[in-house]
DNA sequence: AGAGACCTTGACTGGTTGGTCAGGTCTGCT
DNA sequence: AGCAGACCTGACCAACCAGTCAAGGTCTCT
């Protein structure tokens, strides 16, 4: 009974265990995200998934190779919207479907951001060698990308870091800090108001490095 | 001995106490910050300020009320340099302080911030009352004259929430990812890095604001 | 149908943590 | 000097937590 009550169909053996796995990831990273590593319990993630703590040490062997799991994921999702900073596009296309990207981010995958910031915040300890390596590599490319635009008279005589950084911060936020920002809102942001925000950011980011937003949409 | 062995001349009874509170809070917030509240531990915090764990208890009735002090402490540093937004102000010069502030108190007071990221970015559980209190109505004021520079077409029309987080978020980058920073900086940010990024900061927002940055300095 | 691999789970354990407390020390006051 | 109250601290405890395990269940393949 217990192995064919998940309301899936139950596919292959190795479908199986990928839909457990995949449960318990999808859990732990809410729980990783609220309380933060140290504040996390294995017994709180086995809860929010509906499974026996023992279960969860079958499928992770720790609490921390099931973390890293957890970051390691995020990071991987980080990566794929990070493509949409397409080096051949024009500046204000790139950007404006680079932030876009960020801040639909920021609002579907709320809980990943948050372990991401967590992360980071102390100090890497997991993920120190991807900051190293990947993140590294990515930030470099982009850097030079935007040095090439100034080069080029295109946009203003900036240091791309910081532009990075701006972007990063301000998008993040809206998924870190969503719980001040829904307190001050009173409520959860609506459609119109991610759409806003997003528009707006575009067109400060745009319009501070000396572009034209132009009309969006 | 052990009462009279800290560096300071040993003062009054009460500035004794004061002290020692003080130098509390300091090794918290720096343990707190490294390790979240779920992660840190009594303990750590003893050994990073020299004192006896019992010590701390003796000084703070239990962990949360430890916590508790620390997070408003640096509630009430964020609200000090939240003054320098002065409403009288012309935009460039309010907004221009404001950044340059918030950028040195990432700099300064890193840990702190970090401590309030983590607090908010949990949920607020412990400071939820501030975020609904003084912070919504500090919010609410700046919002207002935000819009009033609006109304006298001093500046785009823009959601000034928007602007806020965004000044928010990206001088808070700086401390609380101050660890991602330094990794892709090969190192801490020189002084010069700092203003340098406070300048592009100011630039940014105000060009993208529809301001002329002006000369900076 | 039967063997063997794979999965599930309640009960258990060793180690850690927040918090307590009794007994001691020091300080300021009379 | 002597006393009261503030301060200090090593030793201790109950609660909790990550991780283990053995016994039993289920699936797949032949």
């Amino acid at each position: 009974m217990a192995q064919t009550e998940s309301a899936e169909k139950s596919g292959t053996r190795a479908e199986m265990r990928e839909e457990t796995e995949r449960a318990i990831l999808d859990a732990a990273e809410v729980v990783f995200a609220e309380a933060g590593f140290g504040g996390a319990t294995m017994q709180a993630i086995a809860d929010a998934c509906g499974l026996p703590k023992a279960n969860l040490h079958y499928y992770f062997a720790s609490k921390e190779k099931l973390y890293r799991r957890v970051v390691e994921r995020i990071f991987m999702i980080w990566l794929e919207a990070a493509d949409s900073f397409d080096t051949e596009a024009e500046p204000e296309i790139a950007l404006r479907r680079y932030i876009a990207r960020k801040m639909l981010l920021s609002r579907d995958y709320r809980s990943g951001s948050k372990v991401w910031a967590n992360e980071v915040m102390h100090g890497a300890p997991i993920i120190q060698d991807y900051l190293e390596t990947t993140l590294q590599t990515w930030t470099e490319t982009r850097v030079a990308v935007i040095r090439r635009w100034i080069a080029e008279g295109r946009i203003a005589a900036i240091e791309p870091k910081w532009l990075l950084y701006m972007i990063w911060a301000t998008t993040q936020h809206y998924a870190d800090f969503a719980h001040q920002v829904e307190t001050l809102n009173h409520g959860p942001l609506s459609d119109a108001q991610w759409q806003d925000a997003t528009e707006t950011v575009c067109g400060i980011v745009l319009r501070g490095i000396g572009l034209d937003p132009g009309t969006p949409r």
